[in-house]
DNA sequence: GCCGGTAGCGCG
DNA sequence: AAAGCGCGCTACCGGC
């Protein structure tokens, strides 16, 4: 990804309804220069050539309503600018002095189901000129783009519009799923297959085992209500059924229980069902929503692609010929906090592998546990418990990454907005929440509302503390994800294009992407040039952020058949 | 039978 | 009711 030189060109995709497109070239002052009509069917063709010649930015509207399209006849882009992804960006940030105005026509609707909102593209009712008003809503955008002096927006906005591109290419390409080693690890763990509606082998008998021991062979186990009575009956006096609690327990049910719960777990949400619904010609294909959290990560639709169980790694595994590039990065939270803070003394703990044993050289905790749990409760905002009383500890040795923290947290409890390192800002808290503030003010209010006011100030603050870190973070995420697809296309270009003959069919590509962690799906001869390129975009992407100032970002890379650790 | 709220647990 | 952030999904359960 490259910020946009003066000299690039530049060309506005818009739908412009009866099914056909505008292509629009936009000159240097964004003005409309030259436009064709282009039908359906000639869309794709049109932009493939375009792409050839002089690889534009495309100013489009949604990478989930177009790209979608173009990737179908195989047509693949290098640059966009990504209108909705940059609206709730650039509208919401504080970082400048006016930000973009609200449009509900740029809003972006979330599908609440797995298929892409392809209808949009035909709403012929949208408006009076699609083209005109794309272009005014572009202006728009760079104006307040171009009033962050440093160029944090324009790099945010390159990172997201990318991440739109990126997140439908994914999903085009699935991640490689052997429903055979799916199946096996279902049978192993959970016992073997029902033949109809029953439970597998190894639940029943262990649910058998539960009934005799709370004395109910009748009792429905996935009803916790009747599960805490019954549990109650035999003398086990939870409050709920959850493990954390039931793990306080000795009594013989708990063992069987735990087991049967977490094997239903499995079942339910990733069995056999899971893999006739998600997995088809070996490939899973989640819906990926960039921006879809507030904090800038992504989310998904569909699939639960964000909480594969980690169990079922092993069923990620490459095609005949084909290698996986697995990497994740340690700790990138508080590296990112480290950074922004040019807190120097956690920047020296954070250099190499292992931040939490640098934390502890550091002499603020005696051991990598104690510096785990003092540091997420840095960021998280823990006040109680071991990870509460170890925080006070961090203040003292780095009182730079705390202040920075401590700051956001204070700013969430006044109502304020908190902005990540690139400029995407924290929402607004909601009116109830306002209102419960300002009445806890009145002289003479009520104590028990002071209280509960008091609380909510607090939970909001934990939110803005942790809203710069992840942020920053899903930023970093961000920047890396598109240097390594900028660097795949680049040698991909030198050796793929003869053989190509459909979508990936011969080029590495990006597979998946949770948070911190990217998979790629590459041919066995480039698995070293690809894991270099994944390597070389995460210095890049922290140099991107945070120049010059000496952060590590290192990360865990292998290249594996299967995605299993 | 449909719907929304809640519990619980998977991921980072 | 985990202490301490952000999500999505499934199954229950009560109300209609």
């Amino acid at each position: 990804m490259s910020v946009r030189s003066p000299s690039e060109r530049r060309v506005a995709l818009v739908v412009i309804g009866g099914g056909r497109y505008a292509a629009v070239e936009i000159d240097d002052a964004d003005e409309e220069q030259s436009r064709i009509t282009l039908t359906a069917a000639e869309l794709a063709g049109w932009v493939r050539d375009a792409e050839a010649s002089d690889s534009p930015r495309w100013i489009i509207r949604s990478a989930r309503e177009i790209y979608s399209v173009l990737l179908a006849a195989d047509v693949h882009i290098a640059r966009s600018h990504d209108l909705l992804l940059c609206h709730a960006i650039l509208r919401d940030t504080a970082t400048v002095a006016s930000p973009l105005a609200p449009s509900a026509a740029w809003e972006r609707k979330e599908p609440t189901d797995a298929v892409p909102a392809l209808f949009d593209v035909f709403d012929d009712e949208r408006g009076e000129d699609p083209v005109a008003e794309a272009l005014e809503q572009f202006r728009s955008q760079r104006r307040v783009m171009s009033a962050a002096t440093d160029g944090r927006l324009t790099l945010l906005c390159a990172a997201e519009s990318a991440g739109g591109l990126i997140a439908e290419e994914m999903r085009v390409a699935g991640l490689p799923w052997n429903e055979q080693v799916h199946d096996r690890i279902l049978t192993e763990t959970l016992g073997t297959r029902p033949m109809a509606g029953g439970l597998p082998s190894r639940m029943v008998e262990l649910a058998d085992q539960v009934r005799t021991i709370l004395g109910d062979a009748n009792l429905h186990l996935d009803s916790q209500q009747k599960l805490l009575r019954a549990l109650h009956r035999v003398g086990v006096q939870v409050e709920s059924t959850s493990k954390w609690e039931l793990a306080q327990h000795e009594h013989p049910v708990v063992e069987p229980l735990l087991a049967y719960k977490k094997l239903s777990r499995l079942l339910s949400a990733n069995g056999w069902a899971w893999l006739a619904e998600w997995v088809h010609d070996g490939r899973f294909r989640p819906v990926y929503i960039p921006g879809g959290v507030v904090t800038g990560r992504w989310a998904s639709a569909g699939g639960g692609a964000l909480q594969l169980p980690r169990s079922l790694r092993p069923a990620v595994r490459a095609d005949q010929g084909w290698t996986l590039v697995v990497a994740d990065v340690a700790q990138l939270e508080p590296r990112m906090l480290a950074a922004m803070a040019a807190d120097e003394a956690m920047a020296r703990a954070a250099q190499g592998r292992d931040l939490y044993a640098g934390v502890v050289e550091s002499g603020a905790v005696g051991t990598r546990e104690e510096a785990k749990y003092a540091v997420l409760g840095a960021m998280y905002g823990a006040t109680t418990g071991d990870s509460g009383r170890l925080v006070p500890r961090l203040r003292k040795v780095y009182p730079r990454a705390m202040a920075l923290v401590d700051t956001a947290a204070r700013t969430g409890e006044d109502g304020g907005i908190v902005s990540t390192w690139l400029g995407r800002s924290s929402p607004r808290p909601s009116d109830e929440w306002m209102r419960l503030q300002s009445e806890a003010t009145s002289a003479d209010a009520d104590p028990a509302v002071v209280a509960l006011a008091r609380r909510r100030a607090r939970d909001w603050g934990r939110f803005t503390r942790n809203f710069v870190v992840q942020g920053t973070a899903a930023e970093w995420s961000l920047i890396w994800l598109a240097e390594i697809r900028h660097r795949l296309r680049q040698f991909d270009e030198t050796f793929a294009a003869a053989e190509a003959s459909g979508p990936f069919s011969r080029m590495p590509h990006l597979a998946f992407f949770l948070h911190d962690e990217v998979i790629l799906h590459v041919p066995e001869q480039h698995a070293e040039e690809a894991a270099a390129a994944v390597q070389e975009a995460a210095v890049t992407a922290t140099r991107r952020l945070f120049g010059n100032f000496p952060i590590d970002v290192p990360l865990d890379l292998r290249i594996a058949m299967s995605a299993d650790k």
